[in-house]
RNA sequence: GGUCGAGUAGCUCAGUCGGCAGAGCAUACGCCUGAAAAGCGUAGGGUCACCGGAUCGACGCCGGUCUCGACCA
């Protein structure tokens, strides 16, 4: 499996794999390709690579669903045992750190408790979510202290689980900070910063060049909308900023590129904890310089 | 040429009466179990344009120089 950051070329890796490995079938791991009809915001592949290779993981919802997680795991998992029933190869191209680990890591998901949650999330605004997380430190020590006091996000979550499930959250799996041998040889691409950041901008041009604002314009126009997880992806809220008059669309574009570099260096530093990764330092050319290791890995 | 305003962190700007140099953003580092392209924490960073002066003490006051902007000629 290849992993990277955004605009690293672990997409043309992947991809030029599999076209010399016939029955090869890639596996996005990725929050955003998920949702249809976002393609050019989500660096989607495109129509003629998913024909002449398989894909998985891709247009798995409608952007008025929200679709997290768990979701993913199901439907991703069903693909790589048709995969393996198939008796093919599963090459995964994984952006996003968490839905990796998610399908290299077993994770016994906790279930959902939607008006606790609710009420919770009342609570952090009201009370503050340090008030949440002392109560998290009576309930479930190792959770709490995994945690920064003012996440609300992350307590609020804690807390809808050891409290609806009736046992403690970090009773759920062995954490993240486990890293057990896995099945999967996972290479990761890794560029200097500076050259990241050369790529991404051009990345980010050229999105704006196919008609970025235009495919904004048509989902927005859509009865359902996009759901709250959906309007989140990079590119999609700035550019929808800039559609309601809140700014002008360089300074849209300059923030979707400050935003998209500092979610590569997030991606950076999710990635390289794992000491599972074999890391490439790539100097120009990815596909050249990853395939020949990716090609002696399996 | 004249008048006025501005010059402080990478950027945008605060800085009260002369008494240890500030914020937001950016950057770096870290965290994360059903929002993860999300969310959260910590840190570094300064010739206060420059030269001189008065003062125990100047980003601040006085004199001069430079740069930018507006207006007047």
């Amino acid at each position: 499996m290849v992993l990277g950051p955004t605009a690293s070329g672990k997409s043309d890796v992947a991809m030029a794999f599999a076209r010399a490995h016939p029955g090869a079938e890639i596996v996005a791991v990725d929050a955003m390709q998920v949702y249809r009809r976002m393609d050019i915001g989500t660096a989607k592949p495109s129509a003629s690579e998913r024909d002449a290779v398989a894909h998985h993981g891709v247009d798995l919802a409608e952007p008025g669903d929200e679709f997290a997680l768990a979701e993913f795991v199901r439907a991703v998992e069903v693909s790589l045992a048709e995969i393996d029933a198939r008796g093919a190869r599963a090459v995964l191209v994984a952006g996003t750190g968490l839905y990796l680990r998610a399908i290299t890591d077993p994770m016994d998901m906790p279930g959902r408790w939607p008006e606790l949650r609710a009420a919770l999330e009342e609570r952090a605004l009201v009370e503050g979510p340090t008030a949440l997380h002392r109560e998290l430190v009576v309930l479930d020590p190792v959770a709490a202290g995994r945690m920064e006091p003012g996440n609300a996000r992350r307590v609020v979550r804690a807390l809808e689980v050891t409290l609806g499930g009736g046992r403690p959250f970090s009773s759920y799996g062995p954490g993240l900070d486990q890293y057990p041998t896995v099945p999967f040889r996972q290479i990761g691409l890794r560029w200097t910063r500076t050259a990241l950041a050369a790529r991404i901008a051009l990345r980010v041009h050229g999105m704006i060049e196919a008609g970025l604002v235009g495919e904004v314009a048509a989902l927005r126009a859509e009865a359902t909308g996009m759901s709250r997880t959906a309007r989140q992806g990079l590119g999609y809220k700035e550019i929808i900023d800039h559609l309601e008059g809140e700014c002008s669309l360089d300074e849209a574009v300059d923030t979707i590129i400050v935003r998209t570099r500092q979610f590569a260096v997030r991606q950076e530093r999710w990635f390289r904890r794992d000491p599972r990764i074999r890391w490439v330092d790539i100097e120009h050319d990815p596909v050249a310089e990853v395939l020949p290791v990716l090609e002696s890995a399996v």
